[in-house]
DNA sequence: ATGAAAGCGCTAACAA
DNA sequence: TTGTTAGCGCTTTCAT
């Protein structure tokens, strides 16, 4: 068990003094090139590691960002466990916070004081709230003194916090219209769980393409929950519906329909098409593979990342907002 | 921006000690039944919360511990992308850390050294590897002396450290006597990935079966990577082989087989059965229905946690060496 | 350019 | 039982 080696140590073992050791390590151009070098020396030779705890304790910063995600019943288990959408993100989180010294945590949250006292606790520097903003956690957040970076919120109280979001209505957009220039007219809309303000986006301009394209929306369903299983349920009740296509705005929803629509003797896309959005990586494990619309998770994570170290560093006085682009990716499942 | 408030405005504000409130924090039965009244009181008042940083300094601890995964050239994407294997093992994590007031740090490392740098650096309690060590890295780490955790590991110098594992022999057992149950004799085996522990034992498994059932291997194959493109190109080949069922050591794998093979107009199981291992979350979204032998991942990374919190906590002699069991789940895609 | 020393917030040994 | 205080390892001001 060796023990561990200190500033204390390097600066005896270089023969200058525990500053200039500080100095040498942070950057900071106070010392002569010779001393330098003996300092760099002993650090070599002793193997010597800042301790963070204490460079956090000092500097009054911790070098670690905070994940929020949202907890279902207690475990962020089912979002993990279903949604490749939140590990890609995270994957890019990683990259980022790797390649610029930071280390992040995560965690899922039910109460704003919780979080509140994590922040406290571990001294965060910044914070990225994954996908859910608890009604008056943002109230509390702002009395916080750290950068805040919201993904994918568009609830009115966003505007106050750093946002990233994607371009949800061009997406709708472009689902619908790939559905129309397939010929489709009756066409059902499945909009990814209740209350989304991100699903809401996705509909406009869903229901935009539809007005150009002058057609009616013919069948109009909300899946409780952005999982298959609920994506399922409403694939049964599709398949005895007469639409000849359908848009869900969430893939693993689309994946759902697909598979009930499929379990019933359905033929997708001949006898339905589907449409999703996202475009997770199981969407083309899938027998037919499945349509949808792009996002570049990996990016918007490391983008996130990226954009909340740099405001911890620069620390500019406006807030950003940072729209990513979609694209349409046509697969089997609406080629008709 | 409110100033922090730190166990001193605390003894103030309840006109005792920082000892004193320091003990009623930690629960050290030290103090009167009113003076810990009082600290809490002041505690609830002020929202007092401990700085880590601060505790993790003077107690050379930092409740944090610390995830190492396997980088694929220098991200943990591709990692975190195809395979929810590893998401799902972190929600166990999660779950166990945030009950204990534990958090974790997840990092991807190349180089042993790296390694050791950052739990220097970040004071980890403990640490686990899952799915990777490096050649040198247990040399490395057997120096250092905080508790380690290998996941499945089954590499010799794993029994130095302490260890979860599933029975992945039993594994590869269950498999093959299923597909000789349904009656085939021609049955390829595809090894998820190249010179793999963890493989090796499934295969003695499923070799026991075979051996028991009088059948000699018909084909064996292995994918360079346990991914589901490496899987689609297996299944080119098996579509042109004559075998009547295929056993992959894992989903991703199994996955990739079979569409290759439906996009070959092959019928999965009638003209080929398909079984996989891991049961991920994906495998039942497929038609049809991936057969498999799934483990419990969100257990498997739930306990790791709680063994290893429980091995920082009481610090035993021995290592403690875990196995979990598996289940073969039938679904559409051997069932003829 | 260099170093001494105060302080970051907390713990724990020691005194009272 | 309670309080005082010396660290924990590092940064940074202020002398030198």
């Amino acid at each position: 068990m060796k023990k561990k080696v200190t500033i204390r140590d390097v600066a005896k073992h270089a023969g200058v003094s525990v500053a200039s050791v500080s100095y040498v390590v942070n950057g900071i151009q106070k010392v002569s090139e010779e001393t330098k070098e003996r300092v760099q020396q002993a650090i070599a030779e002793l193997g010597y590691q800042p301790n963070f705890a204490a460079v956090s304790l000092s500097k009054n910063r911790s070098y670690m960002i905070g994940v929020v995600m949202p907890l279902i019943e207690d475990t962020l288990a089912p979002i993990f466990k279903e949604n490749s959408y939140y590990s890609e993100f995270i994957s890019g989180i990683e990259y980022v916070a790797r390649k610029n010294g930071y280390d992040f945590l995560i965690t899922g949250v039910n109460k704003a004081e919780e979080c509140k006292n994590w922040i406290a606790k571990r001294n965060l520097d910044g914070i990225i709230f994954l996908g859910m903003f608890p009604e008056h956690l943002h109230e509390e957040m702002k009395a916080l003194s750290i950068p805040i970076l919201l993904i994918d919120a568009y609830e009115e109280y966003a505007d106050h916090f750093h946002t990233i979001r994607i371009a949800d209505e061009e997406g709708g957009f472009l689902a619908g219209q790939h559905l129309l220039q397939k010929g489709h007219t009756k066409i059902a809309y499945v909009a990814h769980s209740e209350n989304s303000p991100v699903d809401a986006r996705r509909y406009i301009g869903y229901q935009r393409a539809l007005y150009r394209g002058n057609v009616k929306e013919a069948l109009h369903l909300t899946a409780k929950y952005s999982t298959f299983k609920e994506g399922y349920k409403i694939g049964e009740k599709l398949s005895s519906s007469d639409v000849t296509a359908v848009f869900a705005s969430s893939d693993l929803v689309a994946l759902g329909i697909m598979k009930a629509l499929q379990d019933r003797g359905k033929k997708v896309p001949t006898d339905i098409a589907v449409v999703g959005f996202d475009d997770l990586t199981v969407s083309s494990y899938t027998s037919p593979e499945l349509s949808t619309v792009r996002q570049d998770v990996f990016h918007k994570g490391s983008l996130s990342a990226q954009t909340l170290i740099d405001v911890i560093t620069d620390r500019p006085q406006e807030t950003k907002h940072i729209e990513l682009p979609v694209e349409l990716v046509v697969r089997e499942s609406s080629n008709t």
